[in-house]
DNA sequence: ATTTGTCAGCTTGTCTGACAAATCCTGCAA
DNA sequence: TTGCAGGATTTGTCAGACAAGCTGACAAAT
């Protein structure tokens, strides 16, 4: 009977494949931080004092707090010192950091992100249902052409539904939103370039992804958030099916 | 009429406050990385040959490649050198980029990232309501009355609040969902540990959240998915507005 | 008494040179 | 062809130095 407990650690668990005396000290000091040894605002001890608590070089001092300013816990201001950033919670978000040690993402984890990617996606056309301005329509329907354009030549259409899916996250008028949506997107299609053989997509597959396309698009016109949700967690479940299949295919 | 451009650039936007050479640096580099100039496996330039194409020194080199690192573009090897990263896409999700600027988030910005919470709240809770076992039910129920027994002692019933959402998350069956809901409420846990007294929590509002977890649980517990992600879209929406009421209030 | 100018000390940013550790590559011997 | 030794290459770490910017104290002027 496993208890409750709130699993938030792992969201800025420490790589265990931490390289070198730097990664280690990043761990230490970022443990401080988080543990409330250093609060919001506060300054952090000098290179100089590190350099001699840790007995390591300032080069692997300053390593350490350069790896804590990209992540988000300290900033630093030459002449003053490193002082803790004032918005602990708004850290990074590390997708990867469950499964950074293996190649890639097994099947099981594969799935959990296209899961993932539906959720955003359907939130996503809910609100841009009901937020759609004309200019929105107008890229929508531009985009689409355009996929349209694309099957009808050797064209794969990659570019043109990237452009269709930016546009759904225009309308839906949440940055956030769309920020993460592009974060999945970019993902994926880095995925697969790398699966995928691009011959793949010529074929009867796109005709599908089209007609979701199509359901997506008059539901968006509409203004039926049940449906602009329903048909782009559905374009997703298919894309994923459609994913795993190209993947059983030979390489060659 | 703007076109519809991606707006995938977003998210590993350069921070134009970048601090110092190496910051340039790094984001000449992961230009050159995300322009396809290196792709994913290809070998870096050697220190040695950066320092002397850039005019720089080492040391310089050296941070903008740990920075690099640390964004998950690169990874370097002793003795062998420094590679673009195998899987370009699970670089890092920057909420704050956007942000990063200004002291606290505005009421825009909040309502947005809110809605974000709504949605990955609201689809967690569907497949909750789909794929909860029986000891996810218990630990549900067991956070649920913890709950009760906070509302009537002086607890406000944080804790208990945080382990109930753990435990819908956990019943969801879905680490990067779950992952990403933890991410998302410890920055409001942050955040409102920043604007809200304490004392605001005694009152009815928790009371009306627990009338919402009420709700929660029975849907999930019926199997309903979509009562279930209404219950917590509704949820999370009435949480926005007790915020802003009490961010509204005096600060003593 | 308050404001302003100056300066000394401190801290981070950058540079230089060196050595250690790990890897890669070449050539030689079996 | 295979195996191994050894040099060359590359990153990791160290040490010292100067430049750039900040802070606080003190003196001078209003």
């Amino acid at each position: 009977m496993p208890s409750p407990t709130i699993p938030v650690d792992l969201i800025l668990a420490e790589l265990p494949r931490s390289t070198g005396l730097s990664a280690m000290l990043a761990g230490r000091l970022a443990a401080s931080i988080r543990a409330g040894e250093f609060g919001p605002g506060d300054r952090l001890p000098t290179e100089k004092q590190l350099v001699e608590r840790f007995s390591v070089s300032r080069a692997v001092v300053r390593e350490a707090i350069a790896r804590l300013k990209t992540d988000g816990f300290v900033e630093t201001r030459q002449g003053a010192g490193a002082f803790v950033a004032p918005r602990p919670g708004l850290a990074n978000f590390r997708i990867a950091a469950l499964n950074n040690e293996m190649g890639l993402l097994d099947a099981a984890d594969l799935a959990h992100v296209f899961e993932l990617r539906g959720v955003i996606e359907a939130g996503m056309a809910e609100l841009a249902a009901q937020r759609r301005s004309a200019a929105d329509l107008a890229a929508l329907n531009a985009a689409f052409a355009q996929m349209e354009q694309a099957l009808q030549s050797d064209d794969n259409g990659a570019a043109a539904d990237d452009s269709f899916h930016a546009a759904v996250a225009m309308a839906a008028h949440n940055p956030y939103l769309a920020q993460f949506a592009a974060f999945l997107a970019q993902h994926f299609s880095a995925t697969r370039a790398l699966t995928w053989q691009p011959a793949a997509r010529s074929s009867g597959s796109t005709a599908a992804a089209q007609a979701e396309h199509r359901a997506l698009l008059d539901a968006i016109t509409r203004g039926d958030p049940g449906a602009a949700g329903a048909a782009a967690r559905n374009h997703i479940t298919e894309a994923a099916g459609r994913y795993r299949a190209a993947d059983k295919q030979p390489k060659g």
